[in-house]
DNA sequence: TGCCTCTTAGA
DNA sequence: CTAAGAGGC
């Protein structure tokens, strides 16, 4: 006789149903699935945006549970005491999720898969999250890659499977176990800014997220080399929020990209490249945990890095007032859409490491909060490259000029137009709509005079290169 | 996925 | 005077 008893389907950073793995595997069974969330200590740990942005993302993923005729039962607590007590109000005698990479979530499952293992559950991950599993890259000398071109060429030429597609109904248990409310978990009380503002700018679950990337791949993947610069124009594909989520999987863009290159439009190839900086990000991550929390070259640990929060500097780089245009349009860019272009990421971090010589984890820190997609790997990389910390990063020596860069790459001032009022007799709406959604303990209004630079690009980048000249590393 | 300064060739 | 290349940070 078949084994009839359910599957516990446990989702975390993968609310779709199109190509996944683990879903995939369950509907075939054909047994009774039941699908859950769990509002354990990992999403308890995390930060206002990505929490708010993953909440909306729970509530659609579970209408679209519905449309296939089943459900996603929400529960609080720490994930294997929850785990727990759903195998005893189901009778499930499976659990499967999809594997996750970074450091708190391997922690968990770890201990989730190896206590219900010898209790006598089958408890697995299932990939689904990455193009390639991190320990199957490896450098001719057997260690992992730490050099992102090499990493590049060692993946490019590897088969990638075809995309699995939605299955279009999931048989449901004889009875369903207990479920939270998702409004009563409150997901958005920390987002103590413009929620409603934000809002207007998310683009949430798999439906949208598939109109976004099919549009991209149509219209604007041919030109993306060139357009991605370009902060005041729409020229990348804005599916970082979705990819987080697992709201679209990184394959299904892999293959709009591969497509795309046949089909002759070359900036597809660029496109695909920063799929795999994603991968290498995770790659880095999973091979080396502290990138997340240290210096990844650890003589950096002596650079004088200024670490207090609550410096002057830090502040004005915070809420979008250093004087410096590009900078503060970006900052505020952040606030009002979680969003930042990644031409304006290099800047603003360059800033923040190079010219204000603040610690990349206050930078990194504030991302996190800010963020609808935010992802551990690639902020932690991201910002260790900028501060020239990490593997493969940009030397410290590398200082962007926040003045010149604008006219390189905002020439017709587009993007700083969009994000800063002051000193406009016309500002755009969106540059207005920043002051709706700062708290108001900030003072700023759309009519004070734009201030003056709290440190000119001449003289930060002097005093960056001198200390890292003087540096006794 | 820098910026700056210096040098030199050529208009 | 400008453009382009080299080399240092």
């Amino acid at each position: 006789m078949p084994d009839d008893r359910p599957i516990l389907l446990w989702f975390r950073r993968d609310l779709r149903l199109s190509d996944h793995p683990a879903l995939d595997r369950a509907a075939s069974s054909g047994r009774p699935v039941i699908p859950v969330f769990i509002h354990d200590e990992v999403v308890e740990g995390y930060k206002a945006a990505p929490k708010w942005r993953l909440g909306l993302g729970v509530g659609h993923f579970a209408d679209r549970l519905a449309g296939i005729g089943s459900r996603l039962i929400l529960r609080r607590g720490e994930a294997l005491g929850v785990l727990q007590q759903l195998i005893e109000d189901t009778g499930a005698a499976t659990v499967w999720w999809t594997r996750a990479y970074d450091p708190a979530s391997i922690r968990r499952d770890e201990e989730v898969k190896s206590t219900l293992t010898g209790q006598g559950i089958e408890a697995a991950s299932i990939p689904g999250h990455l193009l390639f599993e991190p320990w199957t890259v490896e450098t001719k000398q057997g260690g992992f890659y730490k050099v992102y071109t090499p990493y590049m060429r060692a993946v490019w030429d590897r088969d990638v499977a075809p995309t699995l597609t939605a299955p279009s109904e999931l048989r449901a248990p004889a009875q369903w176990p207990d479920s939270d409310t998702l409004d009563d978990w409150r997901m958005g009380a920390a987002m103590d800014r413009g929620a409603d503002i934000v809002r207007a700018f998310v683009n949430v679950g798999e439906e949208a997220a598939q109109t976004r990337l099919a549009g991209f791949a149509r219209n604007d993947i041919a030109d993306y080399d060139d357009a991605r610069d370009i902060p005041g124009q729409d020229g990348t594909s804005n599916l970082s929020e979705n990819l987080t989520y697992g709201e679209i999987s990184v394959r299904a863009c892999y293959h709009a990209g591969m497509r795309a290159l046949d089909d002759g439009k070359p900036g597809a190839r660029t496109w695909v490249q920063e799929l795999i900086w994603r991968e290498f990000a995770y790659h880095l991550l999973f091979h080396t945990p502290r990138l997340v929390s240290d210096n990844w070259r650890e003589d950096w640990d002596a650079f004088p890095w200024n670490e207090d929060e609550r410096l002057a500097e830090v502040k004005a780089w915070k809420q979008g007032r250093t004087g410096i245009r590009f900078v503060d349009a970006a900052m505020r860019e952040m606030y009002v859409t979680g969003r930042m272009h990644n031409r304006a990421r290099m800047i603003v971090a360059s800033y923040l490491t190079k010219h204000l010589m603040c610690h990349w984890k206050i930078g990194m820190h504030w991302f996190e909060e800010c963020l609808i997609d935010w992802d551990p790997a690639s902020n932690a990389m991201g910002w260790q490259w900028s501060a020239g910390s990490g593997p493969d990063a940009t030397p410290y020596f590398r200082v962007f000029n926040p003045v010149s860069q604008l006219d390189k790459f905002d020439k017709d001032r587009a993007y700083v137009n969009r994000w800063i009022a002051e000193g406009q007799d016309d500002p755009h709406p969106d540059a207005l709509k920043y002051f709706d959604a700062i708290p108001r303990h900030w003072h700023m209004s759309p009519d004070d005079d734009y201030p003056e630079p709290i440190v000119s690009h001449e003289d930060g980048r002097e005093r960056a290169l001198a200390t890292y000249k003087n540096r006794d590393f």
